[in-house]
DNA sequence: ACCAGCTCCTGCTTGC
DNA sequence: TGCAAGCAGGAGCTGG
């Protein structure tokens, strides 16, 4: 669910909380996630230091002083929320926790930080910071879109010789790195780019010119502390707010909002997920 | 290698 | 009003 924006948005807020922080004690209330979290996981957690948040395409990264980090995915419905103490009592002793909050990262200054996913399609795992790059997970993920490595000559050589639409081959983590249904419907309606035309086939003018236009996109998405549609929030529970200004994502037939273009967005399925586009100026 | 479809899970919305 | 189907922001896996 959460896409670059979110997640990003997302370790910024957690930062104050928990970069140069020690965690005092990970409590696990709901082990099966999207794999399972072992308690030794949990009891490695706990007395560790973060020296810093990182975060690589949608993951986020809690970089520990013991040589290891911890890789948090959202999945669709993960949120990470920071809830302070309050007039010196520890919070933990008194607010009561919330259905689906599964992690609770309990903090050395009294803090805590509490994962919470209805849908458990989130997960988080504890691996050697030096092997990080090479972790499963991470191994074959393309470039990040806000990075210098995605440029037009990648996207281009990456989209040469591909009968994917160009909608699935930009959702494709292989390609970049960060981008989801919204966002990849968003950009290829500000290129005026047909989420339908085969990756391959589209003029070399065209793929280049959407490499800023993505940029922009997740850009002004950052701007806006991400989009909040059901369950993202970022990390002192405020709404983002980048939703109000999609262009066409889940806008099914009202109007493109492009000058003198008078179409009307249409919804579409696309690898059985929603596509929204306007026919009209998307070519 | 590439690509479409299925799957995990819960909860909200929609339609009958 | 009640109930079931459909749908949701991700992404790994299977099989053609």
């Amino acid at each position: 669910m959460p896409e670059l924006p979110e997640v990003e948005t997302v370790r910024r807020g957690l930062e104050p909380a928990m970069a140069g922080r020690t965690i005092a004690l990970a409590e696990v209330r709901r082990p099966d996630l999207r794999w399972p979290f072992p308690d030794a996981m949990a009891e490695r957690l706990s007395g560790a230091r973060i020296d810093a948040l990182g975060r690589r395409s949608k993951y986020l990264l809690l970089h520990l002083d013991r040589g290891e980090t911890l890789i948090v995915h959202l999945g669709m419905s993960g949120r990470m929320q920071v809830e302070h103490q309050k007039l010196g009592v520890f919070h933990h002793e008194t607010a009561p926790l919330a259905q689906h909050d599964h992690v609770i990262f309990h903090m050395d200054h009294g803090s805590r930080v509490v994962f919470n996913d209805p849908r458990r399609f989130g997960a988080m795992d504890l691996v050697a910071t030096d092997r990080l790059d090479d972790h499963w997970l991470l191994a074959k993920l393309g470039p990040e879109p806000l990075g210098n490595a995605f440029d037009e000559d990648h996207l281009v050589a990456a989209f040469a010789g591909r009968n994917t639409p160009v909608k699935s081959a930009l959702l494709d983590q292989r390609i970049v790195a960060g981008l989801g249904n919204i966002y990849v419907c968003e950009a290829l309606h500000r290129a005026g780019i047909s989420p339908r035309r085969k990756a391959g086939r589209i003029a070399a003018r065209r793929v280049r010119a959407l490499v800023p236009i993505i940029r922009d996109t997740l850009g002004d998405a950052l701007e806006a502390g991400g989009s909040s549609l059901r369950d993202y929030r970022q990390a002192d529970g405020a709404l983002g707010y980048f939703q109000h200004t999609f262009r066409v994502y889940d806008r099914e037939g009202s109007p493109c909002v492009t000058d003198r273009c008078g179409g009307t967005i249409s919804r579409i399925v696309q690898s059985g997920r929603s596509t929204f586009h306007c026919p009209q100026c998307q070519r």
